[in-house]
DNA sequence: TGGTCCATGTAAAACGTTACATGATTCC
DNA sequence: GGAATCATGTAACGTTTTACATGGACCA
């Protein structure tokens, strides 16, 4: 739906291929959208043909040429009229643990403790990293961020209360269980 | 992936039809799963076939039948079966607000400021509705919550964890960005 | 008379995942 | 010697959404 563009805000950064993007959709943006790097190639092909990218082919020796894909103006203008449409509503993560959860009480699940208690460890890792990323990359002296990281400062942060939700969600799923 | 599951877990308080279920998941399990009624109605007859759910047709006066769908012994011990299953690594939901966010700061947007508002609106009438609902059915004078409700209480909660959180990341970012 | 609710379904299109394929390079 | 990395792609499959279809009942 929205990948199109998840794909041309990735690239107001710096003109990347499309192995860059799937590799960036495991770090930066891809920490609230995922896709496959089959996904990318052929978005990235139908981009072009609408004009919103161009690609540039890099040889390279002993490898398969990259092809380095660049905003154009076309695509920025695209990008610009897209950012004033209203945002879908939001949707909850189809989450197969809270199905299990909401059995609770009437199956037989011995293993569910287990398995929030597991959850809960994937949780702290990511809120580990988050923190990480949050104290390298978004501490400044002044206290502020500056503009051109506003957007991706507040995305962090969206990853970071997410994980603490969960963990706390977790603790207390773990307390009415036990 | 899991709507089969998902199915089956709404199965278990009672019997119901396709179109119930729908409807259901408008609301009970649907605040954390999705789904059309034309998937459900697919669903329901592969799960039928696989013997874990059996039909009764009910004939209406002026209305199609009903197709009231029950879980079976075998459904009941499928699901049992499942519960015991690892859950899958917990996936954000991809939101394209979030794109929107990220490109703050580098791309024009000057209605990002009535668009997280408009979020932030969206996120208060929620958790109001789960604040009600917590009011009226998970409220006890000894103030435990019984054993038969508890998966679906946890649920509850970890939705109004959601919305909560949510709206404090609106104003988070209404504040850096106003 | 026009809209929503009940109750089911078909069909096509869009989107996503999984598996397979190639082939040199670099690291352990 | 084996695995991971770089870099692209095709094909099959499964899931989800959108659109279309029917038809009486009930309400404003």
């Amino acid at each position: 739906m929205a990948l199109a563009q998840a794909i041309l805000v990735s690239l107001l950064e710096q003109p990347q291929t499309g192995y860059d993007l799937a590799r960036g959709f495991d770090t930066a943006i891809g920490f609230f959208w995922q896709a496959s790097h089959q996904q990318i190639y052929g978005e990235l092909k139908k981009l072009e043909t609408q004009g919103a990218v161009s690609s540039k082919a890099v040889p390279q020796s002993g490898r398969p040429n990259k092809n380095v894909y660049a905003l154009t103006e076309t695509g920025a203008l695209a990008l610009e009229a897209w950012m004033a449409e209203p945002a879908s509503r939001p949707q909850i993560a189809k989450d197969d643990l809270l199905i299990r959860t909401f059995a609770l009480g009437r199956v037989r699940a011995p293993t569910m403790a287990t398995q929030i208690q597991e959850r809960r460890t994937r949780h702290q890792e990511r809120l580990a990293l988050y923190q990480q990323i949050e104290t390298k990359r978004y501490t400044f002296d002044d206290g502020t961020v500056p503009d051109h990281l506003v957007g991706k400062y507040l995305c962090l942060r969206g990853g970071l209360k997410h994980e603490a939700m969960w963990i706390e969600w977790c603790d207390e799923a773990l307390a009415l269980i036990g």
